[in-house]
DNA sequence: AATGAATGAGCGTTCATTCAT
DNA sequence: TATGAATGAACGCTCATTCAT
């Protein structure tokens, strides 16, 4: 997913001119989605960000479904490949990894752009076939990842069981976006709860029994 | 909360007639919220669909700003009335009224209207200074009333630690919305949450030392 | 067809003013259309021509479709009333009326609206399902009445006989409407076409046998 | 007319590679107004049709006036071309070579290119003064041609007479393009039409007197 | 209380055209 | 010759809002 450069539909930014251009729209799209909200993510708004006429951007993305198709694959592609670059570079021992993960994704909520992204992408997918595809798809990788490292520190788990406490752990987690970090609660509720995360999460990972 | 009747804006009729227009003005908003999301609802989808015209709309709600802060607060206050009516109704040890609590949030989960209509919220609250409000208001309120049984499960705890466990047991819940539920997952996975949230959220709160 | 004054879509225009508007837009539609053609028939120009904003223009008429549907179906109306008119009142001999229905058809191609009317309606025919028929009908009741009055002047002659040389009387006039007329040819052209129409036509029918 | 090749406005290649480059861009315009008529002609269909770009569109055509004009200069000239040749082969006697062109006009109505390109140049000509001239030069030359004909079989005839005879001629055929032909009748009316039209434009030709 | 009428801004999209490379 | 990139105007349409009746 990650090395396969943004590729577009079809025809235009066959050179680096036109994929700087892509670039910008996108990332012009993601700052007014974030600080504006998705109704206000309007074509005359993207291209003003992104310093081109709305004409020029509808010749990169000729509806906005295809546009708002890359924006959703490019962020969320974008947390996966950072997901996966930590559990990488966590160690052999599996708790330290699986706490390395959970911490990370709880630090993320400190980015604005976190907390604001991951609703609107919900709202979205709630009437969105091709957002709700895009987001299932993301969340799949996750809780896959998750679930390995479950079944690594008890490898008694079933499939079953390690894929139901990856579900619970994501939610866990995903729960928090609306409550903490910045702007939400004081800086040590956040830690508080990475704290009560990871103790509560480890302690049911071993307990649950392989019945 | 539950008895004042929805108070609008000032000039039209709070009884009777108005009254129940009233009520079918934000049932049919509720309705296109939930079935539609919130960018098609419009006026005309509600006027629509409580069978009035789009002029005598805006006659109850002379803004659309208005009509969407009363129909925050009728859902809103629905949630908490429901949960204060759990938690009273649910016997007099703290343990057991605490599962009933979790139990009830997570089986409304089953609910669409529940799955649907929160990220709404959330997404609105990015942007819409009066939702953040009333979406802050809600949740205090529960938070407060699983504080104080985490609080009467553990006494030892300080207040800080029980509000913190407070929030970490909302955010476990609240995550869930977009991930279990009709339609998401299989029903067993709804009952494992269950289960993994009572067991770990009583594990946590009991082993929490005052420290 | 001719009675049940304009009747539109569902709601809009249920008073007098509201018919008055609906006359105006139609009427400022067909100045347009015939003024400067279908492709410059935008909904701007209509609002522009009629005096209201484009936004009135849609509470009247919510698509281009059905303003162009109610625009065909009156002016194709206006055709087929005047031709009855003609047919009634022409007298007795069947001859007569029939030289007058070929005249009336003649002399109107002196008006531009015309000359220029028809040639847009059997372009938009081509690729507007929706046009096609509405031509279709017309043409099928001109057809109608001019194999009536072929029938009067040779009883002799069997149904799909008359039937065809309505078909070719039909023709040969409309055939006219990009060459005689309004600067287009010196009015005495004209005047030779109706001759010749009429002479050359009851000729035809007096001379088709029932074989 | 027919030898002297499309020749474009000035600037590119009018021999070799740039000749069939025009040609396929002629055609692919062709094709697009004939399917999907002169509102759907956009140089980006054209272009795509061609297998070319819009920019190398442009670079042959630099305004879509330009295109349109040896667009329609092709197409008319076409016509006018197999007319002459039809004159040509069809014997020595006036009446039968009269007859060979009504028929293979007729004839012509089976094709749809035919049945839906002249529409299409009827209603252009009615706001571009450029098509309505290219058309007026068709028709005159046709009409040229039938006059001799008509003039050939009744040498009494003066040429003013001739040349009524002959727009009436005209007249009636083109008139049959909107309804006879494929799709619009029964074959069995087209065959009904060609034998009208030649008994009575024959009579009509030979009735009428020089005075 | 309720309606129909009207506005003006903004939406996503299409298009002919221009231009540097 | 040919391309990709860019523009600016216009398109049909939607919307929240205003208002006379």
């Amino acid at each position: 997913m990650q090395e396969k450069k943004q590729q577009r539909h079809a025809r235009p930014a066959t050179y680096g001119k036109g994929q700087v251009r892509i670039d910008a729209i996108l990332d012009a799209a993601a700052e007014v989605l974030i600080n504006q909200g998705y109704k206000k993510m309007t074509l005359r708004q993207i291209a003003l960000r992104a310093g081109i006429t709305v004409g020029n951007l509808t010749y990169y993305y000729p509806s906005k479904e295809t546009l708002l198709k890359d924006l959703l694959e490019k962020i969320l592609s974008g947390y996966l490949e950072e997901m996966a670059r930590i559990v990488k570079a966590s160690g052999h021992i599996p708790e330290d990894r699986f706490v390395a993960v959970i911490e990370y994704l709880i630090d993320d909520l400190n980015r604005q752009r976190t907390t604001r992204f991951f609703p609107e992408l919900w709202a979205l997918s709630n009437h969105d076939e091709h957002a709700a595809e895009l987001m299932e798809d993301m969340y799949v990788a996750e809780r896959r990842a998750i679930c390995d490292l479950i079944q690594a520190i008890n490898p008694n788990l079933e499939l079953q069981q390690a894929k139901h406490l990856a579900l619970f752990v994501s939610c866990s987690i995903e729960g928090m976006t609306m409550f903490v970090g910045a702007g939400k609660q004081q800086e040590s509720a956040l830690q508080s709860m990475k704290k009560m995360a990871c103790e509560s999460f480890l302690l049911l990972i071993r307990q649950t029994s392989q019945a």
